[in-house]
DNA sequence: TTATACTTGACAATTTTAGTCGGAAATGGT
DNA sequence: ACCATTTCCGACTAAAATTGTCAAGTATAA
């Protein structure tokens, strides 16, 4: 039930564009030294994110990454889900082994881990962290 | 923010117990025939069940395992907390790099996921499980 | 005393994580 | 036109975690 360091250093990175949003786009290098990440790594992460529609690159020299919708449009939720995929427990149904004798008696309480999960995450915007 | 098969399947074996409980202990080969769960594996996940007071074992021909509480007494977080230890996504604080610039305006959300994930399992009771 | 079952510890294949690296393409400034 | 900067893309890799397997030993009931 851990997340990995794709969903934390993505929502810092996000964070941190949305701090600097005003300022127009920010480098990816800049981003990597604010948040002491690794640069070609979160160039992995900001693929994802920008092919999950939510920031915005402008290439060449002087160029950069922005938001690409308001802060208070974009719930951690969404990024979440673009860099860890569905935030489930378990995936029942697939070939996953989770349910013989005791014929998916559990299978409720994953159920309402992802949905408790899910209202956190998709509850709370980046507006929301930013602001003081 | 997956749940490793410890977690799941121990939970699925917690269940199978509590199902058994009143025909006394039970094997854990027949724990694992039922639940389609490698027996060896097994044996590694019930020892954590039992060092953490959960189940309770008894030795010898005819022997096996049974529930160390009764079902209503014994919360789906406390099997999980067992298996997979702290259920929160992220731990701050460590030597994890979880707020550089962003100073830790990312940390709420971990908590409050936490929380949420908590709240859950640790108010679900086997014995909500094997009813009906 | 023997079969059953728990206990322990070492080992190993596979998958995931967490990056690294090299180069190509785009763009603004000089 | 050129060059420095920066995004974009794909392949590669070391380390760690996961998911087991296996062998040998211990305890106990019948």
């Amino acid at each position: 039930m851990k997340l990995s360091t794709k969903g934390r250093y993505g929502v810092m990175a996000m964070v941190n564009l949305a701090l600097y949003d005003h300022e127009g786009q920010v480098a990816l290098k800049q981003i990597a030294e604010h948040e002491g990440i690794s640069e070609s790594y979160l160039e992995q992460l900001i693929a994802k994110l920008r092919k999950a529609g939510l920031v915005q690159s402008i290439r060449g020299a002087q160029g950069g990454y922005k938001l690409a919708k308001s802060p208070n449009e974009i719930s951690v939720g969404e990024i979440l889900n673009a860099l860890e995929g569905i935030l489930a427990p378990v995936q029942c149904g697939d070939n996953v082994n989770c349910c013989h004798n005791s014929s998916c008696k559990v299978k409720p309480v994953w159920e309402k881990i992802h949905t408790a999960v899910n209202d956190v995450v998709f509850s709370i915007y980046l507006s929301d962290l930013i602001k003081e």
